[in-house]
DNA sequence: CATGAATGAGTATTCATTCAT
DNA sequence: TATGAATGAATACTCATTCAT
């Protein structure tokens, strides 16, 4: 009785949260934000309705919670990429790369942050658009850099870069859901697109 | 008594359509279309809750009109641009600065546009979607034509470039919407924007 | 200009409220009181919306305009009818008879009077009852009458064999309304019903 | 800790939705279908508004429900009564008893199906209709039984005599409970009609 | 911790009624 | 008188949230 069953008996259900969190990744990507019930998320993590507010103020806090943590994955992975040590060039072609792939295998978590980062109640703004400006600013940081270094014409607003390139790939993903969206198609897309930026960024 | 006034024969007022409109607009924009009431749209529009359903069939109704006559009256200049005999740099440009020039003096247009465009309502992504793809199709048409005469670079997907450009100018006009936005910030952005991919896009 | 012209000249739609009253017996009996529109009214009579309450204080005072004088022109024939010197046999039948017969040329008065006789709205109870009571009153009499002169049987309370003779003409118009109802059909059921009750009446 | 309560255990009360019906038959009674809020209902039942959607669809469905399980009820018993092996008149003279004994318990109930059973609503009447039909043809049964065996007359329609018989009744009733319908006066009327009936009937 | 029955605040929409023309 | 566009009070129903078990 104690022992080996030590570790089962503490938290049985430490993975519930990480359920709901999934479940609600997968509802709000499909019915989006408002349109989605509680009862919906819940269901579909499998657990009573109750049960997630036991994890969560309220409906609104999923929403954050999935912005935050999402948008934090991504940008981790995104300033590694930026403060890697490979020519400038390399680095937003793995930027542009990394984000497709990245949500490639996590499309629904992009649907959600792409989509909803643009509803506009107020709460939501407020906390998703400071996320939105750090993603912006590590992109234009490469830019930045990049222009410091002397490998990208100097006389383009770093910022504006990075909200155009932010852009691209969104409209590609948003394109790419919209439609059948097969990932070779989408893989295309991303080599195109990182041409077509890298040859408006290249100094002559 | 003067010469016949026309004008001053008119019952009521006949523009309630369009003031409906105008304040769904404004209030769209400030509270997105969910979190708007409709009797806020009709106190905004000077007119009583019920007035609202003399015009439109219900509050998506209201939404889809802004939709297509918006988008549509995007559409009718973009095409104009897209088909005049310009060089296709300037078509480029102008496609650019049209859309933000046009923009800019309806802000809330724009962010009613961008902002709902990919609110995940079926029915309104049932509407919303092929005006945005025809939308996208005009900017591609341009980018076509002008690798076919030879004045882009003809390794690039004409869709891609048409989407990324889209993306672009919607991620630019969005963080100006998120800010302060002044004027002058949005065109500078816009002429930078432009020379990022007019660079991009020039044949070698 | 004179003369002639005289009657044309003074109300010239003296008959608007008659076409207004008909209209609403006609929508009242398709859809019933409560789930008829004041609108479809007016379309039925082909007057606009507003002219009804020029002639009728509201909604309510149609119906309750309906009851009245729809109910008083059947007491006026309920009563002559009553009041006749024929044998009481003949004037239970002629009262069977005339009701049947007269519905069945204002079928929709009919509908209108059994059904919303009995929407309990408390106005209209206020205004229907006393009717009813009125018209049950009528053939009670001449019950009563028939059981002083020895015609019928004196051991049943005339009110009691009133309301029950009510209630089957009633139940029978009803019957007959709900199916296809041809004329025929109603009459014999009516020379069966009026037999029943001369049986069940008749002094032994 | 006693006998173990097997009562006790039920979480909340397993009896709102008889609750629910009880108060909505009440209300409905007294105030008419259409004429009642949900908000009446729920507060004569004791619960929230929204419970009653945890049992009915709707507003209409709780009506349904009174009338298929209210007329329900009178089926079965009435179907008793006309099956056994007594004498016609004594099932005739049962038929009436009963339905005006079991409503005179049940005032409320005969109330709202003798009212709403005409209201014109599509709905419902598609759904009061059939009901209505069967319950006339289980009298009609009956008379037709009674006709065979040779103990009623036989130049009567078997439906015409059900339809005048239930008509009678609910005329009966619609006019004790329009008054203050004390249940001897009741009883009373009940003697009588069915002694008008059975004279009516009988085979001579 | 987990449940899910119950709650009741919140809102789109309808429609009787008014009144400027 | 007659019109019908405009009004805004009124209400069924939904769904986020709670809490007794």
């Amino acid at each position: 009785m104690a022992v080996h069953s030590t570790a089962s008996k503490r938290k049985r259900a430490p993975d519930k949260r990480d359920r709901i969190l999934k479940a609600a990744i997968k509802v709000f990507a499909q019915n989006g934000f408002y349109a989605t019930r509680v009862s919906e998320i819940a269901k579909a993590a499998g657990v009573a309705d109750g049960t997630i507010y036991l994890y969560f103020k309220n409906k609104d806090d999923v929403l954050i919670t999935i912005f935050e943590e999402g948008i934090g994955r991504l940008l981790t992975i995104l300033r590694e990429v930026a403060e890697s040590d490979e020519p400038f060039e390399n680095r937003v072609t793995s930027i542009i790369e990394l984000q497709l792939g990245l949500l490639e295998e996590q499309r629904d978590l992009a649907e959600v942050i792409t989509v909803n980062l643009r509803q506009s109640s107020r709460l939501l703004k407020q906390y998703a658009a400071p996320l939105f400006m750090q993603y912006i600013e590590v992109i234009a940081g490469v830019v930045r850099e990049g222009q410091e270094a002397g490998a990208f014409r100097q006389d383009l607003n770093p910022r504006v870069v990075a909200r155009s390139l932010f852009g691209a790939i969104d409209a590609i993903l948003l394109t790419w859901a919209l439609g059948e969206g097969d990932p070779p198609a989408l893989r295309k897309a991303g080599t195109h697109c990182a041409s077509l930026f890298l040859e408006g960024l290249r100094k002559r």
